[in-house]
DNA sequence: GACCAGGCACATC
DNA sequence: GATGTGCATGGT
């Protein structure tokens, strides 16, 4: 097994070199992403994101103290845009709570507890808190979505029903626990999945990992 | 017009 | 514990 996620992971950075995530510019603007990103696809999420930025209002305090409607109606192109803006307040609620809405004193909590933390955010879920940990924060923890499960399901690396945490430790077990490799394997793996496992009409033929 | 996208919470059985 | 459903925009 670790063979084998070795050379997915050669495989997948010789065939689309270095993805240069995570899209966002400071910390604050990734953990924004990782919300409005669930379950959309980060062309609308950008779209929103520009739309604070244009209001200058992307800070944790500006976005603290903006209304929750105001805040659903710049962010509607993200979808889902009346549950993410409460997302986002929740999250907000609980920087602000524990962490004065400052990034460095965040960054000294330690990444196990820090985890179980976030869960605990109505509107944080496994997948939103390991990308806050890895491309806000850059812990060593693997982010796994629904291409990493397609596309280790398909490949018979593990069943199609296995749980978030399995898939995880797959990783975590079988692989050296860095940053920078955990961060291109991810987004590697988010590539793959768009351009050939997709969901209805995947390309394998083509695919980098054939063979 | 159907299908899909870098999830998550909640209701119900 | 497993399964089903609501949330919603914009691209293909």
């Amino acid at each position: 097994m670790r063979k084998r996620l070795k050379d997915i992971y050669i495989k997948l950075y010789s065939a689309f070199g270095p993805q240069g995530w995570w899209p966002g510019e400071t910390p604050f603007e990734v953990m924004v992403g990782a919300i409005l990103t669930q379950n959309t696809n980060w062309q609308n999420v950008s779209r929103a994101i520009n739309n604070l930025k244009k209001e200058k209002l992307l800070s944790a305090s500006k976005l603290n103290s903006l209304r929750l409607k105001k805040l659903a109606s710049l962010i509607r192109p993200a979808g889902y845009y009346n549950i993410k803006a409460k997302r986002l307040k929740n999250f907000l609620d609980f920087f602000f709570k524990h962490y004065k809405g400052n990034i460095r004193s965040l960054s000294k909590k330690e990444t196990t507890e820090l985890r179980r933390e976030l869960l605990g955010v109505n509107g944080i879920g496994e997948e939103t808190a390991d990308s806050i940990l890895l491309y806000a924060l850059n812990r060593p923890v693997f982010v796994v979505d629904t291409y990493t499960k397609r596309i280790l399901s398909r490949h018979k690396l593990v069943k199609e029903e296995a749980p978030y945490r399995v898939l995880q430790n797959l990783f975590a077990d079988n692989l050296i626990a860095n940053v920078k490799m955990f961060n291109e394997y991810h987004a590697l793996l988010v590539k793959l999945g768009k351009d050939f496992c997709r969901k209805l009409k995947p390309r394998c033929a083509q695919c980098p990992l054939k063979g």
